[in-house]
DNA sequence: AACGCGGGGCA
DNA sequence: TGCCCAGCGTT
């Protein structure tokens, strides 16, 4: 059963709410889509669920939800954790100081609010990783607050409906202006999640489908006939290209794999040991030099198959080359791991790929 | 205010 | 392929 949608509710409608809020909500109660975190009205579950559900789509999330709930199904557990498994259990989801900033939170949850989410705005707000999205739907969704949240979905959906000739930024600033004068007391949970169901499931961002839509008849951009123009495009940053080459250094079964640095991409992960080229490096060239620094002079290497990767902002390129020579020296932030550990270790899915490409399967990793 | 940060799904 | 998505922290 969808909890939260389908509650039976013995208060009437709150004063100040418009009827189009209510044939909203009653469009929402009915059409919920069935997740895992709506079955429960635990805060702390709800909290993991929107922090991996930032930038993030629902169908990808539910995977990573189950697991990471069934191992630590607490803030204490979580708490308790060590970072390392909590990144590997958010291996492949992406954006991981995500995960760092659940466990820190976590943390101080643990230590400063008895182990419990703290139940007002200003304390959430103070939380790592809780930033104005995150407080507000943690706090009307989890907690019950009457508070309002712009996603997205959010802002898409009331610039089309006050009709807003903006961008997506200033039309983002807007929007919690006028979210805040929409809450509905006392149901701002639901309120809020009819919103950004809406966004979701019917005012999308290309092809809006405005026959099925319960707010058409309060839609301004609906009524001008061009509502998927809102909110105004703006031009896109364009994509750079980063190129590395990655070595494989075996101990046997075993691969010499290196941690990243604890800031930037792919923040504090584990990788084959990689070296940037420049856009007219090469890679062989490269690759043997860094070979033999790691393995004496007489190390050659054989290529494998490039690994290509499109993120938001770059286009990595991954040229891997398998080692031949005696036994690598790890280096201070590295260390030799056995196929079988590798689902115990947070990985990217780039450097996933790339063990792939090397013949080294990450099992359970895509 | 702008930028860096993953990855998957879909037209 | 380009674009979008239940954003946050740093600079």
């Amino acid at each position: 059963m969808k909890d939260g949608a389908n509650r039976k509710r013995s208060r009437p409608p709150a004063p100040h709410s418009h009827p189009w809020q209510r044939r909203l909500l009653r469009w929402f109660r009915g059409h919920a889509r069935d997740l895992p975190w709506r079955r429960t009205r635990d805060p702390y579950a709800i909290w993991v669920s929107e922090v991996m559900l930032q930038q993030t789509q629902v169908a990808t999330a539910i995977p990573y939800f189950h697991r990471f709930l069934t191992r630590f199904p607490t803030v204490r557990a979580l708490a308790a954790a060590s970072l390392d498994e909590v990144l590997a259990l958010w291996s492949g989801l992406g954006y991981y100081a995500r995960a760092r900033n659940l466990h820190a939170a976590a943390q101080v949850m643990a230590t400063h609010h008895a182990g419990e989410l703290p139940r007002d705005l200003e304390a959430l707000r103070a939380l790592p990783g809780f930033g104005p999205y995150t407080a507000g739907a943690v706090g009307s969704i989890a907690l019950g607050l009457d508070v309002p949240l712009v996603d997205g979905n959010v802002a898409r959906v009331l610039c089309r409906i006050e009709g807003w000739e903006s961008g997506a930024e200033e039309s983002r600033a807007r929007a919690w202006e006028r979210a805040g004068a929409l809450v509905v007391v006392d149901e701002a949970g639901d309120w809020n999640q009819a919103l950004m169901e809406l966004g979701q499931a019917v005012c999308t961002a290309k092809a809006p489908a405005c026959g099925r839509c319960p707010v058409r008849p309060e839609c301004l951009a609906a009524e001008r006939g061009d509502p998927a123009t809102y909110p105004l495009a703006r031009p896109r940053a364009e994509r750079r290209h980063l190129r590395f080459v990655a070595l494989a250094f075996f101990d046997g079964p075993r691969v010499l794999l290196v941690r990243r640095e604890r800031k930037g991409l792919f923040a504090g992960l584990w990788e084959l040991p990689a070296a940037e080229i420049g856009p007219e490096g090469q890679a062989s060239r490269v690759a043997l030099r860094v070979a033999r620094s790691f393995a004496g002079m007489d190390a050659t290497v054989e290529p494998a198959a490039i690994v290509r990767q499109t993120l938001t902002h770059r286009e990595v390129t991954v040229e891997p080359f398998v080692v031949q020579g005696r036994r690598a020296r790890p280096p201070p932030q590295g260390r030799f791991v056995a196929p079988q550990e590798l689902a115990s270790l947070g990985l990217s899915s780039l450097a996933t790929k790339t063990l792939r490409a090397v013949g080294i399967c990450a099992a359970g990793k895509r």
